[in-house]
DNA sequence: CTAATAGTGTCTATTAGACAGTATGTT
DNA sequence: AACATACTGTCTAATAGACACTATTAG
């Protein structure tokens, strides 16, 4: 059929030659959070975590999963993440990056369902009001060796294990397919996605200034230190840290004091 | 409603709850031509480009665009731009990495479709069978100042200017909105994948081996810098670029010569 | 005083940048 | 011989790693 002009196109245009198929997203959030101090002189322990909600209903009914949903047929893409973050953080502003689309056949048993997944970054002491009861902070920890990932989610009542193989499929830029072992507590896909977004993270710590968003306005260069090395996983030598740093941070005249050792000053990130 | 178990929800799911949408993938191929030679000592001139298709049908006829095409329902994401892939270029094997995928409400005139971006890079010289007719490679000329990203397409015959405005819009990870300004020969929000896909390209190519895949077997030193250069857009310094690039390939007992200058070893890439 | 973190000085090792020089083919 | 590229040596500058040292507080 010949169509006089594009205008004409459009008004005949069948939109159902192709079978649609459903888009949904699902938001990985990370932030930080204190532990117990062990003594009175010691730093709190920090730790590194994700949000997970706990399902309610099929499929995966009773499994953790990332907050997510339906793309609505009238919302730009990255509205649908911004949403959810809304609905269950209740801040705005937040640190939002598109992770990567997940769209095997069968990743979902409804139906076709292709999702594209964001990560978030927060200060969690920002946050206000109560988590709703079925959503959890889980801290995590993250060992990778040389075939295998191991991620360790706990939120203080129940541990989630996970083990991820890593099969190398492209090496000229060492990309890894995953594929995910031992894991009857995680709906859908979601391991991979909390896999790729921690590696994702890691890799962006070192080359922008992305930990930023997870920081409060005012801070120690002993605790960003420490959000590093937790995320990071490993320690870091104090003086090649503070020079690596050092142009991205403010001093400010204020001090954290009563730590039962030498006060700190506060700094704060300079854009 | 109660269901009994997963398969019971399964049974009873109504999968139109959400109103369904189309997806599409776009494929943005990259490649390395030479150009001629100057005089008869001087080395062919190399060009970096890519693969566009002139459309011969609505909407945006007769504008280029990148290869792409609609997902099939039975059909995984990454397969689409593969099976893509082999109708242009009739190549197997070919690098594929998934790019960003796009989904603003009105990006495609037709209706709601969403595209997930890939990106590919093939060594021209294995390609065997001629171009269909409306597919040409249009050689590239990238520009970046602190606001905007020039793009200059030429493919001998039309030459396409892109202006991309920058708008910092993520200051802690120096991410950017794209906006496309003076754009009326490329469809869709292509002009946005080309830029997207051609900065990956250039921060990859510093940390990964990915150049490799857009290098023939045998390539001699002064080649591959060659590569380099025209992507990154800057000369590089011999002694450097041969420390760098030192452990990653692989010296063989052949040489080039014939060019009125001294041999040169040709080299492979090391796995 | 002690335990713990805060913060700095400095030496060394590694890596990156720059330039100059030598080598060797084709015409 | 002349030109163009191939390839290497070496000096210098910048950056990263390591360690030791001083500073300061709550208890």
């Amino acid at each position: 059929m010949e169509y006089k002009s594009e205008e004409d196109f459009l008004k005949h245009y069948n939109s159902n030659e192709f079978e649609k198929l459903s888009m949904t997203t699902d938001v990985l959030i990370f932030s930080v959070s204190s532990g117990e101090k062990e003594n009175y002189r010691k730093l709190n322990e920090k730790y590194f975590s994700i949000l997970l909600v706990k399902r309610d209903t099929y499929p995966f009914k009773e499994k953790w999963c990332l907050p997510g949903g339906f793309i609505n047929i009238d919302e730009d893409l990255e509205d649908a993440p911004k949403r959810i973050l809304k609905n269950e953080t209740n801040l705005k502003d937040i640190y939002l990056e598109q992770l990567y689309t997940f769209g095997d056949v069968n990743r979902d048993p409804r139906m076709r369902i292709v999702s594209t997944a964001y990560m978030a970054l927060i200060d969690k002491d920002k946050l206000n009001d109560d988590l709703s009861t079925n959503t959890s902070w889980f801290n995590v920890e993250y060992k990778e060796t040389k075939s295998n990932i191991f991620i360790n989610l706990n939120n203080g009542i129940e541990i989630i294990n996970l083990k991820i193989k890593k099969i190398l499929y492209e090496k000229t830029t060492d990309r890894y397919k995953y594929a995910v072992e031992d894991n009857n507590l995680l709906a859908f896909d979601h391991a991979l996605v909390i896999a790729s977004g921690i590696s994702r993270l890691k890799n962006k710590l070192e080359y922008t200034d992305i930990v930023f968003n997870m920081m409060p306005e005012y801070f120690t260069l002993g605790e960003l230190q420490q959000v590093y090395e937790i995320i990071l996983g490993k320690k870091l030598l104090d003086p090649a840290f503070r020079r690596i740093i050092a142009n991205k941070v403010e001093k400010t005249d204020k001090m954290k004091t009563g730590g039962g050792h030498r006060p700190s000053v506060l700094f704060k990130y300079k854009h």
